[in-house]
DNA sequence: GCAAATTAATGATTTATTCAAG
DNA sequence: CTTGAATAAATCATTAATTTGC
C-alpha cells in the first residue's frame, strides 16, 4: 500500500471523529464484482485509479476506498472459504449465503441497466443456477497478479467503454448455457467448492480465488464436480 | 491506511521489476525517531505530512515512506518486546543490540550537527549511559493517541522551528542526569525491560510502548527498575 | 585492500484481525 | 449483520553490514 488512513471527514469540534464512510452504490458493486470475477483480485495502484474513475460516474468514490474493497473482497472471500473447508463440505450448488430469505445483498439491488453498454453481456452470468452472492472464495496466497492485458486500454468486461463481444454457448452437464467470455469466478457462479470437468475429463485449473485461468470454448461440454 | 503500493519506480524493459527503496539519511532517521521517541508513535495523516516536509530538507521522501517507518517501527518494537517477554528478561542496561562491535547502525552516524538548532537539546538523551540503538519497544496495541499539542505548530522537539527551550536536571540513582523536557523513551535510554521509580517509591505510568507518559520534575530522585 | 558471498536490517506489500457505521 | 475502514502481524525483497578468500 501507500499512504495511510485519510480520515475523509473530521467533526470541527474535535471532540468527536464521527466519521462516516463510502456507500458505494449498486451499479459501483457491479463494476467491483465484475472486476473481481474477471479475475483481477489484487488491482495495481494504476488500474485501481482507472476503476475509481470508472466508478466516479456513479458516485464519489476516492482511490482509497476502491483498494479496501478489493482488500475485503479477498479477505472474506479465503475467510468464508476457509470455513467451509474446515466445517461441512461437498455442498453442492449451494448458494453460499448465510442469511436466509432473498438476499439481494450488495448488488444485483437494481433493476435496470445500469451500464451504458449493449444491455446484453455485461457481467452475465445469470442465465446459470444461483443469484451469485457475491461468496467467491480461495485458499492460499497469491503475489503479483498484476500485468493483466499488457499496456492496454480497458481490461475489464462491459463497464469499460470499448470492450469485447459477448458470451459464447456451452454444455454444463449437457444444459447449453450462456458464459461470458473469459476468465470464469466458478465458485461465486455456481458455488462454493465447486470443480469443472472437461468432457475430455480434464480438470480445469483455476487460481486461488476460485477463478478459471482460461476460457471455456464454444460448444465444448463441461461437467461440474 | 489508505491508497496502496505505489511502485515507485518501474524498470522500462518491463523484464526485471527491480524496484528500489528509500534509503533514509542519517538525519532523517534522527527525526523520525525523535518523533516517535516522543511518544507520537502513530501520527496521523496531517502529522505525517509535515513530517515529510521536515524530512525532505534531507533528502527527498514521501507520505508514504514515512508512514511506512512509523508503522514498522511500531511492529518491530511490539515484536521485539514480546520475544524479550517469552524468553530470557531482566537484563538491565543491555545495549539491546544483537551484533557485536562498534554498531555505528542507522543514525549517529555522521558527526556534524544536523539540525539548524540551536546546537544543545535537540534530541539529548545522550548524556545518559547507554548508546541508544532504537530499540524502545511495547506490548498489546495503542489506537488513537493522536491529538497530541492539540491544534499548533510544531509538536516535535528540535527538529521543528520553534522548539521548546532544552533539558531539566534530575537524579537518576543518585546521578545527576539532563534529560529532555516532556516524554521520555525509557527503553531506548536506558535498555529493554526497565522501570523507572521516584524517590517516593512510586512507579512512573509508561504507555505501551516504553514511553513515560509525564515529564519527569526537575531536580527530582528516581530509580531504574 | 577489494570484491564476491553471506548475513542482518529494514523498507514495502500482503494478509489477518478488529472496530464501528449503517 | 454486513461491510467499509483501520491497524497489526506476517511476509517479501532490497539494501547495508559483515565476512571470507584472494
Amino acid at each position: 500500500m501507500d499512504e495511510q488512513r485519510n480520515s475523509p471527514n473530521r467533526s470541527s469540534t474535535a471532540a468527536e471523529p464521527v466519521r462516516s464512510r463510502w456507500t458505494p452504490k449498486p451499479e459501483q458493486i457491479l463494476i467491483l464484482e465484475s472486476i473481481f470475477n474477471s479475475g483481477m483480485v489484487n488491482p495495481p495502484k494504476e488500474e485501481t485509479v482507472r476503476i475509481r474513475k470508472l466508478l466516479e460516474r456513479f458516485g464519489s468514490v476516492g482511490d482509497a476506498n476502491v483498494f479496501y474493497w478489493f482488500q475485503n473482497r479477498r479477505s472474506r472471500s479465503r475467510r468464508r472459504q476457509r470455513q467451509l473447508q474446515t466445517s461441512g463440505g461437498a455442498v453442492l450448488y449451494e448458494p453460499a449465503s448465510s442469511s436466509s430469505s432473498s438476499t439481494s445483498s450488495s448488488n444485483s439491488s437494481g433493476g435496470g441497466s445500469f451500464f451504458p453498454c449493449s444491455s446484453s453481456a455485461s457481467s452475465s452470468f445469470s442465465s446459470l443456477v444461483v443469484q451469485h452472492d457475491g461468496g467467491g472464495d480461495d485458499l492460499f496466497s497469491i503475489s503479483r497478479q498484476m500485468g493483466f492485458m499488457g499496456g492496454g486500454q480497458n481490461p475489464y468486461g462491459c463497464p469499460s467503454l470499448d470492450h469485447q463481444p459477448g458470451t459464447i454457448t456451452v454444455f454444463i452437464n449437457g444444459i447449453p448455457s450462456e458464459v461470458p467470455r473469459g476468465p470464469i469466478d466458478l465458485r461465486a457462479t455456481f458455488g462454493q467448492n465447486v470443480m469443472l470437468l472437461h468432457s475430455s475429463g480434464e480438470l480445469l485449473p483455476i487460481n486461488e480465488y476460485g477463478i478459471l485461468l482460461q476460457s471455456l470454448q464454444m460448444g465444448e461440454s463441461y461437467f461440474l464436480s
